[in-house]
DNA sequence: GCCTGATATATCAGCCTGATATATCTGGCC
DNA sequence: GGCCAGATATATCAGGCTGATATATCAGGC
């Protein structure tokens, strides 16, 4: 059996605070849970499809498609809120994450230093834009939903991404300044 | 286009360490980048095959299959060797995981504190657990190949992994914590 | 009236995972 | 010698998912 799909509970998650479209459910994504999880449309539609044809889903009688535009709110049924919540509960299978940074400077020894601390460099200017966009999240989180018990929820995951960015921070100091060591020692033995 | 196949250059940069077949390829990248990659047999034969017609690698004559038994060992052509340093020297592009343990915590209001707390909890273990692993990987690589000068480079993926870790860990406490004010508080409040 | 950028849906090639199937080899044990 | 378990070895497939591409509508500025 392949592995189940879970753009499946992103999306019931989704509607279960607001009916929505697919260009709406990409969007709400992005926005709340961008950091971490992400959905194309490549995969939005067609699991949307299937989970009408399921009955996780319905279309929203109250959104009829109005002139030429075609426009498919969906709102999550009874059996939607209750395939959620058994998710909720199940306990994720451990999944190790392809880093290919990581895989390029575990092999940078073929090419050299130069082109490893540029790695390096690269992914530390993309984590500190990173670190922005987390806070622009955890603004929009807090002011959307000031009232709201979930928050604490939401914060949750805005928390392990500040923290993660800082743990990464902290690496690309740490492998730059190495891998300075390596290229001044390097040189002193005449190689470029 | 869709993206280009990762698996190719895992498996050119594993080849050019020494030749191996699918199998070995499989247990060379689980021993010293499984941490932070992993292959499938399902990935790693079809994308031996295409390789093979590619040129980028080609079977060792010197390994010819014994008996009955079917034994492919590839080794990597100067092809494959100019392809993966090209690809070591291209920048990576920005990716966002997919982190489904965060995606349960942020609906986790859904269900209550308790599935919530139960998540972080076996996050933990399973951060200890991999912390472990890590550390046995860092021997292996240490010990075996002790005066190479590729261990500098190999150090610095176990360094992110173990950072990664500790901030994890940090965070599983931190969490724990709020989500235990959460269930205090809501009890008070005569909900279970 | 025209253009740009946001809104909106749909489809596809190709990568990748996890499962399944099949067969051989090695070493321990009786 | 014979048997078994576990490691070695290759192959295939359904189905999830990405990134690209195509197509069309709508809102606002000029």
């Amino acid at each position: 059996m392949a592995r189940e799909s879970t753009c499946r509970f992103a999306i019931l998650g989704m509607l279960c605070r607001e009916p929505m479209n697919g260009y709406g459910l990409r969007s709400a994504i992005e926005r709340s849970v961008g950091h971490f999880w992400q959905e194309s449309y490549g995969n939005l539609y067609p699991t949307l499809d299937r989970m009408a044809e399921e009955r996780l889903v319905e279309l929203d009688p109250e959104e009829p498609s109005q002139g030429g535009r075609v426009r498919k709110v969906y709102r999550v049924t009874t059996a939607g809120r209750a395939a959620l919540a058994e998710w909720l509960r199940r306990p994720t299978l451990p999944h190790v994450e392809r880093n290919e940074l990581l895989l390029k400077l575990f092999f940078g020894a073929q090419v050299g230093s130069e082109d490893s601390l540029a790695h390096v460099e690269r992914s530390r200017a993309e984590a500190e834009g990173l670190l922005a966009t987390l806070r622009l999240i955890d603004e929009d989180v807090r002011q959307s939903r000031r009232n709201d018990p979930e928050l604490a929820y939401q914060h949750l995951s805005i928390r392990a991404g500040l923290l993660g960015l800082e743990a990464h921070l902290r690496w690309c100091d740490e492998a730059h300044e190495a891998l300075q060591r390596l290229t001044g020692s390097t040189k002193k033995r005449g190689s470029r």
